[in-house]
DNA sequence: ATAGGGATAACT
DNA sequence: AGTTATCCCTAT
């Protein structure tokens, strides 16, 4: 039953909706089962991690320290620390600092503890053991700080910078990028390995032992404890595995009466997702579920995900059963949150401060307004030197001053 | 990416 | 006070 812990817990840290799941206390509650077998599966709950907390708007050294165990989890694995990852790194660090910028002078709050903190001490380990993650970027950043406990006017500027964002950005990009790396879940990938090869052989029956290694050992387990083991006959292998989950549902009623319309949802995807899975593995018994099960209550109770999915499900049972090729699977997106549209959840972005049009300016936009019309990006690639300090949107409203809005 | 509305700093 | 210049946010 490792694997189908392993694989539960997959699924539950993959889930991109209502993400309540807590990556660290339920692997720890598995971690007596599998010891460090599956270094996937923590880079997916460190994931999970860093996801939860830019949900909850928390950009903090608790943020530094999943950074640092994700990229030593990749670098056991032997893959490529990408940029994405030094870059969140290198702006998480910077807020993180930035966090205690706010009194007006560099010796009145904790900015000096906080420059020991994290860039004497945690930069420092980074640097002994020579990690990725202290690039050219970080350490300019380094220096910069370190002038700015000396210097008011470079403490000044840093404290006016928005570096939340960037930090933000860059950790979302990173996400983005690791859960594509992550690519399909273990179980989808045994399902497809075991697909494949019944498509190869499709006279074999059942296979067993060592022609499957010890995947096929292993699948073969899960599906004798789910009741798929014995698929010739076909019958009633959906009744069964529905009725299995129908019995975790109940055991799960037992231990917590009180459950909620989330975990509602959650059982009833994870029911789904074993019932496409098995779908997936044996087409065959697709048709005998819709035969036979047509008015069973497994199939009343088999909540509908969409629409669209169930009648191209019943399309092509009409036509012909050999057209489904592949059902839709569950692959998990990179979260899309965004936290920095709406409501900041902590102080409010400071004000850039205001700076006057120089004469040179207004003639590089008059310039680039008679070349390029109102297309501002245009303007500011056209002289992107006068123009260094100005936005897009600068431009357009230093524009709408001139001429517009009189 | 851009336009427009609106807030705020600087000025009169 | 009112006005103007700049910057920010959001809908399209």
């Amino acid at each position: 039953m490792e694997v189908m812990d392993k694989w539960v817990a997959e699924f539950f840290l993959r889930r991109q909706q209502n993400p309540r799941v807590y990556a660290s206390p339920l692997l720890s509650a598995l971690q007596p089962v599998d010891s460090d077998d599956c270094p996937k599966l923590k880079v997916t709950a460190v994931l999970r991690d860093i996801s939860n907390s830019l949900i909850r708007g928390t950009v903090d050294e608790g943020m530094l320290d999943l950074l640092e165990i994700l990229e030593k989890l990749l670098l056991e694995e032997h893959s490529v620390i990408m940029g994405s990852l030094k870059s969140a790194y290198c702006w998480t660090a910077v807020e993180c600092t930035l966090r205690f910028m706010w009194p007006v002078t560099a010796s009145d709050g904790f900015f000096g503890d906080a420059l020991e903190r994290i860039w004497r001490t945690r930069v420092g380990t980074l640097k002994e053991r020579e990690s990725d993650l202290v690039t050219r970027e970080l350490l300019k950043w380094e220096s910069d700080l370190n002038k700015a406990f000396e210097k008011p006017e470079i403490y000044q500027k840093i404290r006016e910078t928005n570096i939340r964002y960037n930090a933000i950005s860059h950790l979302n990009q990173l996400l983005k990028e690791q859960w594509a790396l992550l690519g399909c879940s273990s179980l989808e990938s045994v399902a497809q390995k075991r697909f494949l090869k019944r498509k190869d052989s499709p006279y074999a029956s059942r296979r067993r032992g060592n022609d499957f290694g010890r995947a096929g050992n292993t699948i073969d387990n899960v599906n004798e404890e789910l009741g798929i083991g014995e698929r010739e006959r076909g019958n009633g292998s959906n009744r069964e595995i529905a009725d299995d989950v129908d019995k975790v549902n109940q055991q799960e009623q037992e231990h917590e009466p009180s459950l909620n319309k989330g975990d509602m949802l959650v059982a009833r995807e994870l029911k789904d997702f074993l019932l496409e899975i098995q779908r997936l593995i044996d087409p065959s018994t697709r048709q005998d579920q819709e035969h036979d099960n047509a008015m069973d209550q497994s199939v009343d109770v088999t909540p509908q995900p969409d629409g669209a999915n169930r009648t191209e499900a019943e399309d092509s049972e009409g036509t012909s059963s050999s057209r489904r090729v592949r059902p839709h699977l569950p692959t998990p997106e990179p979260l899309n949150v965004s936290p920095l549209k709406k409501g900041r959840l902590d102080r409010p972005r400071p004000r850039r401060p205001m700076k006057f049009w120089t004469p040179e300016e207004v003639a590089a936009l008059r310039e680039g307004v008679k070349e390029y019309g109102k297309s501002w990006k245009d303007i500011k690639n056209s002289n992107p030197v006068v123009l260094a300090d100005r936005s897009e949107v600068d431009l357009k409203d230093k524009w709408r001053n001139l001429f517009g809005r009189q």
